[in-house]
DNA sequence: TGTGCATCCTGTAGTAACTACAGAATACAG
DNA sequence: CTGTATTCTGTAGTTACTACAGGATGCACA
């Protein structure tokens, strides 16, 4: 129920509907349901997979590695072990990039916070994300 | 001093050598020194700013956005309300993504530990980045 | 019941951010 | 001093979009 044409889709998450045929021809979205006249039909299932990969490409994963994520929802036939495998790895990488996202806030709040006393900024952010 | 070639460099940053050319070419990294033979020189100043570029790559950064980040440090000249102004909208993106990759975290992290339980998880990470 | 503007279609071409390769010069280890 | 490694410039290919072009269909409104 509740179908919606492409450009509704489109609004809703945000992601151009070029994109949205782009995602489609890649395989990352599923082939949609066609009207009598050949149009695509989405449902909200398809609002929250495209809103997942958008997020997802915003937070630095490649396509690649999204269908690497979409794999573990979308087969349900994985062994324990894979699941552990796919999400271990996938858990580190996500920690290390909350890590360094967490830097960068810190030096940038710090930044704001010193320049509102009236002392000009040196150089601190380059350093923030440097081992 | 500690002068090192583009190759070190590539290693010491895990950037492609092409890639790093390709930077300098877009202006994101300075020009660098060049040896009597017209190799490029680098030091410990450039280390640390590739790393810096090459980690906000990797969390979702444009080199557009990037180019702003790093005018808030190569110039030294921004008044106090510029500087809030440019850190104010990127502390709040990078809020945004934080909360984002701590979602996935979560529900990642939850599905290995059903998993390790036995039960077979069924599918709530698309949902953990459906606001 | 027309009619005109919005939305959709396919297909192709352009852009951003790399990445790879060709062909030549220089560095340096053994 | 010779061969393998590294660098150079320049160009072409790849990934992930993004923007048309040209045509068909939908739908609000007179």
């Amino acid at each position: 129920m509740n179908a919606i044409p492409i450009g509704k889709l489109s609004v809703a998450t945000d992601v151009n509907i070029e994109t949205i045929r782009y995602y489609e021809r890649e395989g990352i979205l599923p082939l949609p349901k066609r009207s009598e006249n050949g149009r695509r039909i989405y449902f909200e299932e398809d609002v929250r997979r495209l809103n997942f990969i958008h997020k997802c490409r915003g937070l630095g994963f490649s396509l690649k590695e999204i269908r690497g994520l979409l794999s573990l929802v979308d087969t349900g036939d994985f062994t324990c072990g894979e699941i552990h495998a796919l999400t271990i790895e996938h858990t580190r990488q996500i920690a290390e990039k909350i890590e360094n996202l967490r830097r960068m806030q810190e030096v940038l709040l710090e930044m704001a916070a010193h320049c509102s006393k009236g002392k000009v900024p040196d150089c601190p952010i380059i350093d923030s994300l440097y081992e």
